[in-house]
DNA sequence: GCCTTTATGATAATTATTCTCATTATCATG
DNA sequence: CATGATAATGAGAATAATTATCATAAAGGC
């Protein structure tokens, strides 16, 4: 345990919703200046691994990162136009999901569902 | 209309699964070697935007491109492991998205599912 | 407190993709 | 079928996100 490991998970619990590597390291940096991006990147890496932080890919080349625990399991909807994201989380889908895997005898980890779309304000315009 | 755009489209139809923009090239420049690297990502844009081709991330930072007509639409059980990777539908779910989306107001233009998992295969070493 | 091991910060390297711009091809029109 | 406006191309530079390298610094057991 390190003083850097210690401030960008404590920073990062800090923060609900996505943020990207470089977000994070912006916000560690207001606290202590020196910390490095490479720190960063390999100390969300732990989190990944560890199963504290998991990876959202919305499209974007960037990867997002959000709390995988005290944070319930939930998948995005995202307006396509104006980037608004909405958590949802739908049990009944969960469950398919889980029948699918099992009918390929898979052994579910894991899975990532975005539903694109333009949202009520979007289409106003 | 280009001899570009011909040959490229004509490589891109021509190959099933998915291929990334470098596969692509390469394919292509074995039959006319002097076509660019950016005139391939140029093309494949215009054939997501035009609907003939859709963007699949699985995960790491490359896109990969696949057929989006005669080839139905459809979401990835994928091996953890060995990276194996299977195409399914789900008539269901695609319904329970459909009603997710309304709820929340949304026109419904795509989506992406990836579930993760570890196959029969890499579980039994 | 010392010493081995591991982590860090700065920076270079890599990878995928997009941009720029001079050159070339396309295609409707005279 | 030549012409010219317009759009597409290829080469390479530029960008953006991420990863690797490596000398220095910190951690934690003894």
């Amino acid at each position: 345990m390190t003083r850097q490991r210690e401030m960008i998970l404590d920073e990062f619990l800090r923060i609900e919703g996505h943020l990207t590597a470089e977000e994070l390291t912006l916000a560690v940096k207001k606290r202590d200046s020196t910390i490095g991006q490479a720190t960063v990147y390999r100390i969300l890496k732990i989190l990944v691994d560890s199963g504290i932080a998991r990876e959202v890919r919305l499209g974007s080349n960037v990867v997002k990162y959000e709390h995988n625990i005290d944070h319930e399991h939930h998948d995005h909807l995202i307006c396509e136009r104006c980037g608004k994201t909405i958590e949802i989380v739908d049990q009944r889908i969960e469950e398919l999901q889980k029948g699918l895997a099992e009918d390929h005898k898979f052994i579910i980890t894991g899975h990532i569902m975005n539903i694109f779309g333009i949202c009520e304000e979007c289409r106003g315009r």
